[in-house]
DNA sequence: CTGTTAGCGCGTTCAT
DNA sequence: ATGAACGCGCTAACAG
C-alpha cells in the first residue's frame, strides 16, 4: 500500500499538496492536481483506513451480533443488512451468539474499542432467560448506539425493530378459522423466547374470541418430529396448524402426509417461515412472512440515521415491521 | 473512551508510562503499575483499536466473502469462520457478492484499504463463469493472503480447503449402487460451478465402472418441483437418486412419497447437504457430510498462519476435507 | 525507574 | 499556490 509521503517524495512536492490535491482543494493548481492524481492512480493509491479511523474517530463499522446463522430468518436478515449497510458505505462486522449470554458479552466487549460505531443485534435466547442487560448499559454509557431487532430486551431504551408478534399470530389464527378450521394446534420450539410468549397471546386471544378449544404442542426443536407424530396420532380431530417457528410447518406437513392426511383437505398448516422453507414439503407452506430483509435494511438505516445525529439526542423510535400472510396451497 | 493522555493527566505521570505500566514492562516500579492498572480498570480503559491497526499495520481483522448466506452449505462455513476467528483473537468482516461478480470485485476493492489483513472467500457463480480473476490477483499483489474454499479460481496460486467432490459423487453412486440400484438419476441445480462439474464426473465414472446407464436431469432452482416431478412421472425406472445440490435431495424425496413411492424400498435417495436440511423430508434424507463447519476452521487456520509468516514466501497449500456419508432411513 | 521524542498515515490549520 | 507543523492514540527507542 502506497502512501501520501511515498507519492509526495516521487513528485518532488510536499504531503499536504498531495492530500489537498487528490480532495480537489481549490488551493492547488489544477495542473499539479491532474499530475498528482495520475501518479496516484498509477501507483493504485488508496488511503489507509487505520488512519482514517484514528484521525476521524469514526470507523464506517457496524457490528452486527446474529444470535444462529443457520435459522433463516437470521440468516435473511443479515442479508438486508450487510446489503443495506453497503449501500451506506458501512462495512459489518459480524459475531454469532450462538444463543450464548456469553459471546454475545464477550462481542460486544471486544468490539467496544473503536472498532465499530455502534451494534446492530437480536439477543441471544440464553440473555432472554437470564433477563441480565448490563453488557447493553455498558455499552450506551459507551457512547455507542444500539439497535435491536425481533428480538428486544425490554429495560433498555434504544431503536428498535420488530414485528408485531401478538397481531401476526392473532390474524394467522383467524385465517386458519376462516377456512372452517375448528380444532387448530399451535406448535412452538420457541416458547422461552419473547417473541414466541406474544406470538402464543396472540393465538389464545384468536382462539377465544372464536370459542374455540386451543391445542398447544411445546416441543424441543430436536424432538420435533417425534412429538409432532406422537400428537397428532393421538389427537385426530386436529385440523389446523400454526407453527410459531420456522421449522415446525414443513414437519408438521410431512407428518400428516405420511399418516395418509390429505393436506389441506383434512388439515391446514400455517408457519412463520420463509419461501426458502416453505418449499420443502408438498404442498407448500403457507407462511406469515416477517420481511426479513425489511427489518436488516431498517436496522441499518436506524443506525445511520442515530450515527449521523449523534450529539442531538433524539428519543429512541421503536419501529413496527408489517406482516403479510402469504398462502400457499398448504391452507 | 478514555485514553492513555487523560490517565496520565490523572496521575500526573508521562503517557509512555501510563503505556509501559500497563503491559507490565519491568521498567516500571511495581507499586506504580498497581495504580496505574487500578485506575485504568476504575475508568474502563481500553487501548483504542484503530490507533493499534495504525501502529502496527495489521487489523486482527479478516474479510469473508460468501455467495449465498441463505445455503445452508456456506451458513455453516461462516459459522466456522466465525467461531475459530474468535478464538484466534480476529474479527472477520463480511461481504455477501450474491453470486454476482460485481459484488465480489467491490468488496475486495473496498476493503482493501488496511481495514483487513487478508480475505477467506468462495468464488461467486457468475465469476466462475466468467473466468475473470483480475481482482483476485490484485489481492495478492496488494500483499493481502487469499484462502478460497470449496469454489476455487483454478488460475490463482493461493491457499484453497476443498472437499473431493469428484471422489465424493463416486463413492456416493457406489454406495446407491450397493444398495442393488440399477436407475440412478442425477439431479443438479449447480452444473455451472466447478464444484457441480467434478460431482457429475464423478457420478458417470461410477455409472460406468458398473455398467450401468446414466441419468441426468439438469434443471434450475427455481423450477427444481416442477421439473423433477415431471421427470419422475416419464421414468417411471428411476430406482435411487443423487442430489449434488443440497436441496433437491429432500425435494426428491418428498415428490416421490407424493407420486406413491417408498422411500428407500423403490427408491434410494442421497444429496449433498447436512442434517439442518435433511430433516424436511420423511424419511429423512441420507447426505454426503461437506463438514463445512471444519472447512471454515481451517480456512481460518490457513490464513493465520500464513499472517505470521508473512515474509517467509512459503508454497500456497491446498487442503482436501474427507467427506463422510451419512446413512439416513432414505437409502 | 521515569520522561522525552519520534513516527505510524492522514487532514487541517497556519505560514509563506 | 505550496509547505511546515500539529494531533488523532499508541508504542518503542533513547535519555536521564
Amino acid at each position: 500500500m502506497i502512501t501520501m509521503k511515498e507519492l509526495a517524495k516521487k513528485l518532488d512536492v510536499s504531503v499536504s499538496t498531495v492530500s489537498k490535491a487528490l480532495s480537489d482543494s481549490p488551493e492547488i493548481s489544477p495542473s499539479t492536481i491532474k499530475k498528482i492524481k495520475e501518479i496516484a492512480k498509477l501507483y493504485n493509491y488508496k488511503p489507509n483506513q487505520a488512519a482514517l479511523n484514528l484521525k476521524n474517530s469514526e470507523t464506517k463499522t457496524i457490528g452486527v451480533i446474529i444470535p444462529d446463522i443457520l435459522n433463516p430468518f437470521f440468516a435473511k436478515v443479515l442479508h438486508g443488512i450487510e446489503e443495506e449497510a453497503s449501500n451506506l458505505g458501512y462495512n459489518i462486522i459480524t459475531s454469532l451468539s450462538n444463543e450464548t449470554q456469553q459471546k454475545e458479552e464477550q462481542s460486544i466487549e471486544l468490539l467496544s474499542n473503536g472498532s465499530v460505531d455502534g451494534f446492530i443485534l437480536s439477543v441471544a435466547e440464553e440473555t432472554q432467560l437470564t433477563k441480565n442487560s448490563d453488557h447493553f448499559k455498558a455499552c450506551l454509557s459507551n457512547n455507542l448506539p444500539l439497535v435491536m431487532f425481533d428480538r428486544v430486551a425490554e429495560d433498555i431504551s434504544c431503536d428498535k425493530i420488530i414485528i408485531d408478534d401478538y397481531k401476526a399470530a392473532y390474524e394467522a389464527t383467524e385465517f386458519l378459522i376462516s377456512k372452517q378450521r375448528k380444532h387448530i394446534l399451535l406448535i412452538s420450539t420457541i416458547d422461552n423466547l419473547s417473541v414466541g410468549k406474544m406470538r402464543v397471546k396472540g393465538y389464545l386471544d384468536a382462539i377465544k374470541n372464536h370459542s374455540q378449544k386451543n391445542h398447544i404442542l411445546t416441543i424441543d426443536k430436536k424432538e420435533a418430529h417425534h412429538k409432532i407424530l406422537e400428537y397428532l396420532i393421538s389427537n385426530t380431530n386436529i385440523d389446523g396448524i400454526l407453527a410459531i417457528d420456522n421449522s415446525s410447518g414443513v414437519k408438521g406437513i410431512n407428518i400428516a402426509t405420511a399418516l395418509g392426511k390429505k393436506v389441506p383437505k383434512d388439515i391446514s398448516v400455517i408457519g412463520f417461515a420463509n419461501e426458502s422453507i416453505a418449499c420443502y414439503s408438498i404442498p407448500k407452506l403457507s407462511t406469515v412472512n416477517q420481511h426479513a430483509e425489511d427489518i436488516g435494511k431498517k436496522s441499518v438505516n436506524l443506525m445511520v440515521e442515530r450515527l449521523k445525529n449523534k450529539d442531538s439526542k433524539t428519543d429512541p423510535k421503536t419501529i413496527v415491521v408489517p406482516i403479510k400472510i402469504e398462502e400457499r396451497s398448504s391452507t
